[in-house]
DNA sequence: CTCCTTTGGGAGATCGATTTCCGACATGCT
DNA sequence: AGCATGTCGGAAATCGATCTCCCAAAGGAG
């Protein structure tokens, strides 16, 4: 019972192997179509599929794309992954996910893992912007890289990211438009390149007087923290911009057991447009990313050759989504 | 700037590929330790990894095993995802994550990817449990396959789950205890096992009579909608079973806008205890799955002797988590 | 000192599909 | 008819690591 060879289809068509494989891989070589039909059909019969190890060690190509993600736990990198796997699908290819528990050592292993011959090419949201630099590098050295969402220093490869000073811009904007001036920021995370952009646009357009909290990491038990120090200083705010929705939702729901209205007293704004955000009462105002056509060009980027890969970062504009935690204060 | 292959590696340290291979591959057998010295010394040197795909092919085995989730974008199963994913690690493995889109045709398209020869074994959380059978049948006749969560009937192999019976039991016992005796149960996903099997408990129950929503799918989306017709029923009811958390989050924020009290008016409960779950006011009660165990179970029957695979269900038993959301009425 | 056992290491076969190279045959043209 | 052109299919090389043989050298026993 063990599985159909190449042999096996080419000897019940009554052919070469040569023959077969070029009928079935689709040489650009023509076959006598009454040859192509007995060895497409004896392959149907059998059940025949490639082994894919001698396919990939022949031609040295797995038809596969690795992305490495920071982690899968906030649902912003599976929206992310899930628009780069529509792109890599219909260009006829696979996708591997890969979680690097927000740890630059899990996700150095990661990349290697991936590289050693399981993929072609690799995209990765580095974990920070300073410490996955090296481990970047060598991959790129190794194969096609490009990075998305965020950068990494020294990572010798092209970044497609979004363009986060005119997203914090956009909030910004648009809360003071609605009368919010004393805003605060809660901002995590700022060893990645997105945190860190988000924190320095941000001041730039505060001062430096800016009321900021700071935490760790994106998860949304950093929200509930936010929160706690957001409610001791509410009446010296009525605005917060969170880097990141998972943090805004977690704010909000510490605002709201603690009886301070959103938006009526402070009005509340995310970051990454997930789908849980309409959930919320109130549903919260974010910054949508273009991530299908930025996943576009950077499959385009991976494709190219790797002088069109030269360690840069290419931005994309953000589109603001107004919902109703940033509506006029004392509403409805 | 080709990769290096183990005769560059064998080359620089003077031995032959065999020699070489028997040192980084640690076969059974003894090297002089001097010569292992140099092996080490000379790959490490001209960063020798080893190409997978060759490997793969003499060996018959990628060290790479699968898993297909019926979708990322509900957190229960990136969670699930990941607690395979620590005991495949744990074991010196991969773990290689597909995301169905909740369609058995596409399902049956990613087992076929893998199982390409991309994958050792397989576990599958079925989309369907009558339509995902075939396709599991036939991937089950190749490779190691065993079924997660849910079962799919002709799967022809084993599945560990939950006792979906006992966790409803669990929950509807609890909702009676703090004087909830007008229970509605929202359902969705009938089509998988565990959505049939816990409408069948919370039906067998409740009798005939008992009120059931019943949606077509685990979205969030579905909980908005199952909110509005409890909304309209709200004096005959005075506590909602969710067969999903996601349902019982939407569910929350729909009762939420219009007024209705939680736990005031009404009781909700989860289902599948997601980190969300904690962000809600109120937080709301759950069911746990023992998710850790369940891997290792799956892990160990995978790596069993295919006769031990036989088709059947294995149980583990549900954890009640109760949090606010099930206060007793008029709480605080 | 010789013979036998043990141990380590190398040559080459092997996994399965692709691809190059070449020969056989048919067709078209003069 | 003879030659050039082109098409098609098969034999064999190839990808890189592993693993089976088998030979050589070293150590031990008599």
């Amino acid at each position: 019972m063990t599985a159909p060879r190449l042999l096996d289809v080419a000897e019940a068509a009554g052919v070469s192997r040569a023959t077969a494989s070029r009928v079935l891989a689709g040489t650009p070589r023509n076959v006598d179509p009454e040859l192509a039909r007995r060895v497409e059909e004896a392959a149907r019969r059998l059940g025949y599929q490639a082994n894919h190890s001698a396919r990939a060690l022949r031609t040295g190509t797995t038809g596969t794309i690795g992305v490495v993600v920071p982690t899968l736990a906030n649902p912003y990198f599976v929206q992310l992954a899930d628009a780069i796997a529509q792109h890599v699908r219909a260009a006829g290819g696979t996708l591997m996910v890969s979680d690097a528990a927000n740890d630059p050592a899990i996700e150095a292993e990661q990349i290697d893992t991936l590289l050693g011959g399981r993929v072609d090419g690799l995209f990765v949201v580095p974990v920070s912007a300073n410490e996955s630099g090296p481990a970047i590098r060598h991959a790129a050295a190794r194969r096609p890289v490009v990075l998305f969402d965020r950068w990494a220093k020294g990572s010798g490869t092209v970044a497609v990211t979004l363009d986060n000073a005119a997203a914090v811009r956009l909030l910004v904007e648009h809360l003071e438009q609605t009368g919010r001036h004393r805003i605060a920021l809660v901002a995590a995370d700022q060893a990645s390149s997105s945190g860190a952009e988000r924190l320095a646009a941000f001041t730039e357009l505060q001062g430096d007087g800016a009321t900021t909290v700071l935490l760790p990491n994106f998860t949304t038990d950093a929200g509930r923290t936010a929160g706690r120090r957001i409610v001791e200083q509410r009446d010296r705010i009525d605005a917060v911009v969170c880097g990141a929705d998972v943090l805004a939702v977690g704010l909000v729901s510490t605002l709201h057991r603690s009886s301070v209205a959103v938006p009526g007293k402070i009005a509340v704004t995310g970051f990454d447009d997930t789908e849980i955000l309409e959930l919320f009462d109130p549903p919260i105002t974010s910054i949508r990313h273009p991530l299908s056509a930025m996943a576009e060009r950077a499959l385009t980027l991976l494709q190219a050759p790797s002088r069109e890969r030269t360690e840069r970062v290419e931005r994309f504009q953000p589109q603001l989504v107004v919902r109703a935690s940033t509506d006029t204060g004392s509403g409805s």
